[in-house]
Formats: C-alpha cells, sequence, structure tokens
DNA sequence: AATCTATATGCGAAAGAATCTCATTTTTAT
DNA sequence: ATAAAAATGAGATTCTTTCGCATATAGATT
C-alpha cells in the first residue's frame, strides 16, 4: 500500500505524489529521470506539473523513498528505495543500466574513510562502458 | 615544457591553451571548475572568454592532458592528468576534495564488469561526507 | 457535511551550467 | 609577407532544475 508510505514519511496524500509513487512501483524502467516520470505520467492522461514532479521527487529523496543518482551526461535519474544498496554500471551505447553491489568494494570504501578520518555519509560509484549487446560491443 | 604538450596533442599553440595549461600545472587547487579557471584567468590580467575555457578543457580532455569530474551539485571540475589513477573523498561541508587509490577496488570493479561482460572505458568513485576539520566534523 | 487553514499545485519566469553561432583574430604553412 | 585554416570572444541559446505566486486541495475543526 502507497498511502501510508506518504503518511508515514510525514506527507500529506496528494493525487500527483500518488500518481508518482504509483508509477514508480509499477514501471519497469527502475531508473528515470523526472522528465521521464513527468511524461509517463502525462501519457497516463495524469495532468502534472513538470515542477511538481521535481518537488516532489525532491521529498521523496528526503524522506527516503527514492534515491537520486547523477549519472554521466543527462539528467539525473530516480528510483524507488526497495532497501538493498547497490551500484551502478551504465552502457554509454545503449543507455542500459546494471545493478550491482559488492561487499569487498564497500568495505575497502569504509576503510579508507577511516584512514582518512573521512566519515561516509553517502557514496557514488558508477562503471560506464558498453553492455552485452552485440549492437554495443563492437565499436 | 607546456606548448610541447600541445603539439603533441595536435591542438595548435594559442595563448589561451597555454595560459590554461601553465595555470593548471601552477595552482595549488588540483579540482577546478571552467569558472574558477576563468576568474584566475581573469585576476591574471588575461583576456580569455569563458566559452573558450569550456572550449579548451573540453579539448585538453580529449587529449588526455586533463580529467573532467561530475561532483554533486556544482559544475564539473577539472584536473591535470598526470599519469596515476584515483578516485575522490568529497567534505559535503567545506568542499575538500581528497585522492585516494585502492588496487583492491580497481580489481572488484574489473572482476564484476568481467563477470557482467561489461567492458569498463571508465568509472566514478566519489564518497561524499565530513572531512577532518573541526567545523565539519561536529555537525 | 460545511468551513477553515495550511499546504500543495501548476504555470511561467528565472537561474545555472554548458554549448553554439558567427564575425573577427590568430596561427601556421607557404 | 601572404593566405588558408583554425581558434577566439561575445552574446545568444539550450538544457535542466528551481522559484514565485495565484489558485486549488487535503485534512483538521466545527
Ligand atoms: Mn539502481
Ligand atoms: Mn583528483
Ligand atoms: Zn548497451
Ligand atoms: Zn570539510
Amino acid at each position: 500500500m502507497e498511502t501510508a508510505d506518504l503518511k508515514k514519511a510525514g506527507l500529506k496524500v496528494t493525487l500527483p505524489r500518488m500518481k508518482i509513487l504509483e508509477l514508480l512501483e509499477a514501471t519497469q524502467e527502475r531508473h528515470q529521470s523526472a522528465e521521464d516520470i513527468y511524461k509517463a505520467l502525462l501519457e497516463a492522461g495524469e495532468e502534472i506539473g513538470l515542477a511538481t514532479v521535481y518537488r516532489v521527487l525532491t521529498q521523496f529523496e528526503g524522506a527516503g523513498l527514492v534515491n537520486r543518482h547523477h549519472f554521466e551526461g543527462g539528467q539525473a535519474v530516480f528510483e524507488l528505495n526497495q532497501g538493498g544498496h547497490h551500484d551502478h554500471m551504465v552502457c554509454l551505447k545503449c543507455g542500459k543500466v546494471t545493478e550491482f553491489m559488492d561487499e569487498i568494494i564497500e568495505d575497502r570504501q569504509n576503510k579508507i574513510a577511516a584512514e582518512h578520518n573521512f566519515v561516509i555519509t553517502e557514496h557514488s560509484m558508477i562503471l560506464y562502458g558498453h553492455c552485452t549487446d552485440p549492437e554495443c560491443q563492437n565499436h
């Protein structure tokens, strides 16, 4: 149930918020830009302004409901926060995003930060390259 | 010598290119935005347009003379490429940038990519948090 | 159920970063 | 010194994101 998530986050249950949350839960595309979401809502017949989409996503991020990633080049992308942390591989040819998580890397990150007396609050790790699609591999 | 680097990169030796390269070599700030560089040049009495700074930095990047990083929030930053790869820790309070390099992480990144038949061309790994400065540590 | 008040929304304007256009200048080859 | 090709500077333009404000809505209160 989604309205519960909104209330729990201290956010009023409004139509834009519900629709955006529903979309994030239903979609195949785990990583979407604010504009992607805006357009998808338009196509679904919802009349929600782009500024509202940005605002709501920022609020969702603050509430821990979504995560925002800055992949190289384009807009920021958002994905539903479903608990487990992970990092990303992004194909520079087709844009495909693959998720992964590596305990060894996470451990090393923490060790390195500790060595520098640095307190990590978040991190971003993105591998860029070519995915398995033949179109993307040869040149 | 720097004009040699420019020629080697197939770039004409122009005043803006020399001045920008000199600045990057001389400065304390290893990581500067295009605008930082533009302003530093202005203060040094050079009349170089911001568009030229962006153009030249992009050319330098293509030639492998500099690296561009997209830290969260602000503009892209550029640093002289002095050979060794490294990653970054960025203090969200004071903006201080610390560099580090970890073979274990680099190895794991390559292993993970290989497991996914993904060909890495570049990667970005940034740890965000608070640095050792007391101002930055206590909230 | 009707009313009230705070909050959220939609729209257009604005901001910030980076790129583009094009007339002029500079570089480098001749 | 001359000419052709390339680079520059200034401003316009694009792209993404945020802001401001009049209107609409949610949720609390009668
Ligand atoms: Mn993800
Ligand atoms: Mn660096
Ligand atoms: Zn691909
Ligand atoms: Zn700091």
